[in-house]
DNA sequence: TTGCTCCTCACGTCACGTGAGGTGGC
DNA sequence: TTGCTCCTCACGTCACGTGAGGTGGC
């Protein structure tokens, strides 16, 4: 029978530790002075303390811990719980180190830039979204392609205003390269919309089209002129080497803003990850 | 100017969490109707939110991003601040992996033994003490070492008591078998004592000495009696094999509760581990 | 009487999640 | 009038850390 100074001395915790899981009913004193309060433990229950936190150090929350030391829990749970924390364990694993791999990049692109970073890469899920669409061909990415789309919004507006359907977001541009180098560039200037009815007399290049999710995305916010949205291209491209990402698929730009002149656009730029590597 | 709905959902963030950085002042809306408390934000803020995002994502917290996104810190703090996370982020990737290595460990042994294990293991400091001791030697751990370690003990009171000297805590034995195989082991029987002053005019077998701490010690607890603390120590060795550690130095054991029957001492046993593997 | 150990509240942590209860414009 | 979006509290989370303020035995 010690005070629970010595104990927590003992087994190297704190005395909070030993009232908040005397609090929680999960290591009771052998004994409680009813006039003092004072807490007394045996030799014996250092070995249930011991046992509560091996269970703790293995990343088992307290409530589990409780069941388990209590016998609660059958073999076969147990070992269903074990499975649970390793999968929970390699998850947390996973998730920090692809964390780390970001820092890492950060820090190496702030070293070599000397300054700031204009570009933040955040990853994203991209929902999928019912939209009008109308395609069309750009021959390469060298010419701008800004007219181009202009001409495609404006037939896909002219049509959404003639059914009299209704706009829920801002216009999203797809861009498919896929093609290689010097092959011309399809392109789909597309407007989110939410009554799909009118559409059923439509006719024409404007089409309703379900826009697929890009369940892993990288983007980034470009401010300023289309012409310059390069940088941010380069931006994402150069996040993606660093961090030891995969692009798949095609690129997306959505105009955020883009009702004044253009320096004072805002444009998302996405690009589609491969999924996650596994460890 | 879009509504905090569309906005949350623009950058895949819940309202809630748009409501928590307006309150803390990390993204504070364009503007808030005065009558309705309503809020409105515009493309301008995606930017804002996408660099609080980015360095969500490296683990910042939101006091730290605010300064960040604020400018309130230099490059070169930005660099220190990005070198310190890097740090804490290997740290967390060092000790979860750890942690999965033991669990994988209590798996593996669950699935061999077929039932809980009887010793939990847990990694632990040992703090240096000031003992008086007693050295012995035992031809190996074969034989009995009990007889031999009962006259010891028998010893160092004997003294203690001749001295007035106060006893702080429980016994404890020291084994050195760096020896080898069928060489003899060097046993201690050390007893923590407070007050080195009587000591001044002790003579003979029984010393002060400064017992040392140890920085990582593996411990489990053993009950029941001396014959049997083979299982205990099996299962430290099958821990340390299981998780990867090393074993360093030589065994201590502490006689918790050695009053009545053997049947009811309780041991703690003591391995100390090599310093930790850095990744 | 001074130290020492021990006690019981009770708030803080960190970034929101989750109702409860209510309001304003189409 | 019914939906829809939005609002403001305010508690809960998880395992304790950290005072504040006070008591009992040597």
């Amino acid at each position: 029978v010690i005070g629970v100074g010595a104990f927590a001395r003992l087994a190297q915790v704190s005395v909070r530790t030993l009232h908040h899981y005397d609090e929680v009913g999960l290591l009771r004193p052998a004994h409680v002075d009813a006039d003092t309060g004072y807490r007394w433990y045996t030799a014996e229950q250092l070995h249930r303390l011991n046992r509560v936190l091996a269970l703790r150090d293995l990343g088992f929350p307290l409530a589990e811990i409780r069941d388990i030391v209590d016998d609660r829990v059958s073999l076969d749970e147990l070992r269903g719980m074990l499975r649970l924390r390793r999968a929970e364990s390699r998850e947390r694993v996973a998730a920090e180190t692809e964390r780390l791999a970001r820092v890492e990049a950060r820090l190496r692109q702030i070293e070599m830039e000397d300054r700031p970073p204009e570009y933040d890469v955040v990853v994203k899920r991209v929902e999928p979204a019912l939209v009008a669409a109308r395609d069309g061909t750009a021959p390469s990415f060298g010419d701008p392609i800004g007219p181009l789309l202009g001409r495609l919004y404006a037939e896909v507006h002219d049509e959404l205003a003639r059914l009299g359907v209704g706009v829920t977001g801002p216009e999203i541009a797809l861009y498919d390269d896929t093609g290689g180098a010097g092959t011309p560039i399809r392109v789909t200037a597309a407007v989110p919309v939410d009554d799909p009815g009118p559409f059923a007399g439509a006719s024409g290049a404007v089409a309703l089209r379900d826009l697929t999710g890009i369940g892993r995305a990288a983007s980034t916010i470009h401010r300023g002129p289309m012409a310059r949205v390069g940088d941010g291209y380069q931006a994402l491209l150069l996040w993606t080497e660093a961090t030891g990402e995969r692009i798949e698929g095609l690129g997306r730009e959505v105009y955020l803003e883009c009702s004044g002149p253009q320096d004072t656009w805002v444009t998302e730029l996405q690009l589609a990850l491969a999924p996650r590597r596994e460890a």
